[in-house]
DNA sequence: GAATTGTCGACCGGTAGATTCTAAAACAAG
DNA sequence: CTTGTTTTAGAATCTACCGGTCGACAATTC
């Protein structure tokens, strides 16, 4: 009973990987099973589907991600730095946790529900950790912002525009200006002179 | 007619891509035909299957492998950096080239008849470029060996024991060791005193 | 030793995906 | 424009594979 869940992390940590190399089409119960040495139905007694599994997935990498983000943030209270080092993070979760990002742009898997809900609640979080962030920024004087809300809500979206052609570019290297470039841009909008 | 050749490259070119990323199996038509921006079976004008295709992917890596190593035995006349450089360039190779070393490795390919060929050429090849590297060392003193085809081989084995754990193995860097530790036993039981 | 938990081989229905076919665009040349 | 050739692709075919089920059998527990 205490050993069906440990297997049931087994099985995510062994399929994440499969997922992550092939994608939740091209990865079968096969190759799931195999990878555990195991038979195929055995899988079915602790997952009901594939897209259990997948959904076990994705959720796990939320979660390693929230956890990192959470420790950025705790790992100073300079302000400043803590947005660039959230969003180094963030940015640097796109190789590790690439199920989850897969998930999150690959429209081929729009018609999973689970996956929408999971967009929508990461969007929500963001947020608040936006807003807490700068709200103790503005609070210490190190920024200088009307609407605490309304800027989270900008960072968000320019973070947005930094993780597509990131998702879909040539990888790291000819990226690096363009996220420092925005960053900065970012900060020297916002940081008070 | 001149361009149907030119297709025929430009087909080998993009699915080169597609089969590196997701092997033989998990490559569809589709996808490649995709890629190309045409019909599905327009593809079939220029090779006849999937596995035409393949193996031309195959031909097309060989033939760069081969003249990497060309270039990089062109490169010196000192026998000793030579080997190096030789072994270099091939370990090398491994990241781009994938598709030749997963159809070299992949036992799922195994029934691939040109598979079989393309190892035996590759093998027999390869044995000449030692041959002639160490025939070549052997005359100008660099080299102390009795029997230059024999060693050749020896050399040719002990590089073959160093694929396979680069290629299974945890991709590069930890393995970096093993590479020059083999190289300089090899070494150092050649090079004259 | 019976009950519960876990494993697996055999099987099934649906479908994705390779290949074929046919016809019609696109292009060329007279 | 007509005729012929090259190139394209939608539709049809056919098969292998894949996700999922089931019942039988181990293994473990009590």
């Amino acid at each position: 009973m205490v050993d069906k869940e440990k297997y049931r992390d087994k099985i995510v940590e062994v399929s994440s990987k499969i997922f992550s190399q092939y994608g939740f089409k091209k990865t079968t119960m096969e190759e799931i099973a195999l990878a555990l040495r195991k038979g195929k139905s055995s899988i079915y007694y602790y997952f009901k589907s594939k897209e259990e599994i997948f959904e076990a997935v994705i959720d796990n990498e939320a979660q390693i991600l929230k956890n990192e983000l959470s420790a950025a943030i705790r790992s100073t209270d300079n302000p400043e730095e803590r947005l660039r080092l959230y969003v180094k993070v963030r940015l640097e979760a796109f190789e590790k946790l690439s199920n989850y990002y897969n998930a999150i742009f690959n429209s081929e898997l729009d018609h999973f529900d689970f996956i929408e809900k999971q967009r929508e609640k990461y969007d929500r979080q963001e947020l608040a950790f936006f807003r807490y962030i700068l709200w103790v920024g503005v609070r210490s004087g190190h920024f200088n912002l009307k609407n605490t809300g309304l800027a989270a809500m900008a960072v968000q979206t320019a973070l947005k525009g930094l993780e597509r052609p990131l998702f879909w570019g040539s990888k790291k290297g000819s990226q690096d200006h363009r996220i420092a470039a925005t960053i900065d841009i970012l900060f020297y909008g916002i940081v008070r002179k």
